[in-house]
DNA sequence: TATGAATGAGTATTCATTCAT
DNA sequence: TATGAATGAATACTCATTCAT
């Protein structure tokens, strides 16, 4: 079987090509069709390979997917952590992470607003959307810099849990504005969402 | 049929209980099983009546899960319109909406856990979600409040748009926090919410 | 039961009056929806009365149906019956018999096309058709005619069955002009059916 | 999918033949159970399928029995225009088209009487039955035999509309007959629908 | 490595019929 | 006499997945 095999030796090149194909379709075609409307033949479709390939190459539709969401939010992260890395003092790290993940969405469209599509839309076997199953990891760099702003003293007291939902919450604003419209212009958004942040958390 | 005969004569006492029972019933079986789960076996099983009757009594499973959104959303307008109406001063107003808001979601935790997951993966026959058909009229009154408010100088010039998707997002937050756990303490999430929107908006 | 009564003491005159009612809804509804789209809702809302009626005076929609056909086509015999009647020579009687056909047929569009259609999609349990179950009974008439006709010489001999099926087979093309146009000219048609079955059956 | 790739390569082999299951399985559950009780999992039963085969070789249940009818009234065309083909005197030509036909009928009396009804029974979507919805270029071949006869002189001047009608709808008994009986003698009927047409038509 | 063929479990919806009142 | 409420069985169709090749 073609996962154990690439476990063992490491994917062929023809295979990362294959995966990247496919990928590829399944943006497509959600972003066209919406999550329901994504089904494995249209995204087979959209790949232009078998829909037995897709199977063959990630297992099932679902992997398929959590490996495009998956694939979509590390690319953001290391934009992140790039950004953040640059940086020394909590403020200028804070405004980093912010402008970093607004530029990025800014910059990859198409990847966002399907990865946000089916986060918000696909189900685990136990009915827990994407979207609420957050592990600690996922915000643990912003949890830090916040942490580190407030012992600083340059962020303000307040519940960490509540700051790092309103950032993230926040941000997330740049993708609906795409989901809206694809083509928006997310300049004035992004300068009212770091204004409003910093407001926010400044002494 | 159901549906004409109720805009004849009005909804006799059975129908109301029954449309009641079924609407129930589906809140139940999308909070237990998410949207993709509620189908319609699903929403007759929680509602403890037959598949049929659903569509005898809403036309469609569509039409039901629409009606569902309608009167949850109706709810919680009506909550914000009496609590805001009582008062004059714009930041007074605001802060009757925002806080009316998160009382209105501490205690409907399951209609608009329901009615959120509902609006977020529904697509209409076109493919739009719900929650990208934002209508003008829903965000009205929370404009005309930023509106008079940045006109007294009492808010911030910002850009509209930006600061009601902003607001709107952040009162969210609190439908996400009880979707993550049902029985969320909301105390804080509250003030820190209204804390940070304030700080964001006051001059 | 009300079928039970009707047979000890006759129908009332409003259960007349109803079960009238309910059959021209069905023609009705037949005619516009065809027989497929002829469901009991709809034949219920085109007699204006509710879905349950139609059973309590018919027992079921197939009773319901087959009392239709009978009713149109019982008009349809009478018709020409009378006109037979009043003629004594073989001919003079297949004239009347063809000519009071075609005439009818003329005179009560909406009934015969209605009742063509049930009898062509119609399925008793057993899967026949009803234009195939046809009974000799209604036969009878022209089966007698014809064979008068032959045996006095008037009509050139040929097989009796044949017969009775081609020149009921060729009357019949008037209701199928009028389904395909339910203002059709039949005089023209009429003449040709007429002068086609003379020629084909006078020595 | 299925109908594509026949449109790009041509079908396969293994196409064709399930493709032939399916039609005949269609064929006997129609002759079986009649056009109503011929639903998807019936035909798939009597073609030792899934349902799922039969969409996903026809696309939907209609296509497949119009397929069917296409199928039977081509071959039933075919064996006409060869027959008339083979002679150039109008009155030979509509003799050989009306034996042919006749002829044809009685050596495929399964598909005959199968599509005759379904072509009775069948609604597009707008409702119209098939029989109804007869195209010109289905009683091209006969109006061209009679337009040339009666200018020739050998057939009496008479309706061309209404000479086609009479002479497919004697023609059509032939089905109806075998509808009844599916092994009836049509020997007899042949010679007596023959002779009659040729008495009406001559001068 | 890659796929065409085939399916079974599931979907929403329709509809004639029943029954208590 | 008449009906509104309710349903169970049926319908066509979808789709992720399997498997032999």
């Amino acid at each position: 079987m073609r996962q154990e095999e690439r476990d063992r030796r490491g994917p062929t090149f023809t295979e990362t090509a294959r995966r990247e194909q496919i990928m590829r379709g399944a943006i497509d075609a959600v972003n066209e069709l919406g999550y329901h409307g994504a089904s494995l033949s249209e995204i087979a479709r959209h790949s232009g390979v078998a829909k037995s390939a897709l199977v063959y190459y990630f297992g099932s539709k679902d992997a398929l997917l959590l490996h495009v969401v998956d694939g979509v939010y590390s690319a953001l992260g290391g934009a992140i952590d790039t950004a953040v890395a640059a940086e020394r003092a909590p403020a200028d790290r804070l405004r980093a992470y912010a402008e970093s993940y607004l530029d990025h969405v800014g910059t990859h469209r198409l990847e966002l607003t399907a990865a946000s599509d089916i986060v918000v839309s696909h189900r685990g076997p136990d009915g827990v959307p994407l979207y609420l199953a957050t592990e600690d990891e996922d915000t643990a760099l912003l949890r830090a810099i916040l942490t580190s702003g407030m012992e600083a003293g340059v962020f303000r007291a307040m519940s960490l849990p509540a700051a790092v939902a309103i950032v993230e919450n926040m941000l997330d604003l740049a993708i609906t504005a795409v989901q809206r419209r694809i083509d928006a212009d997310l300049d004035t958004l992004t300068r009212e969402i770091v204004d409003f942040i910093f407001r926010g958390l400044l002494v």
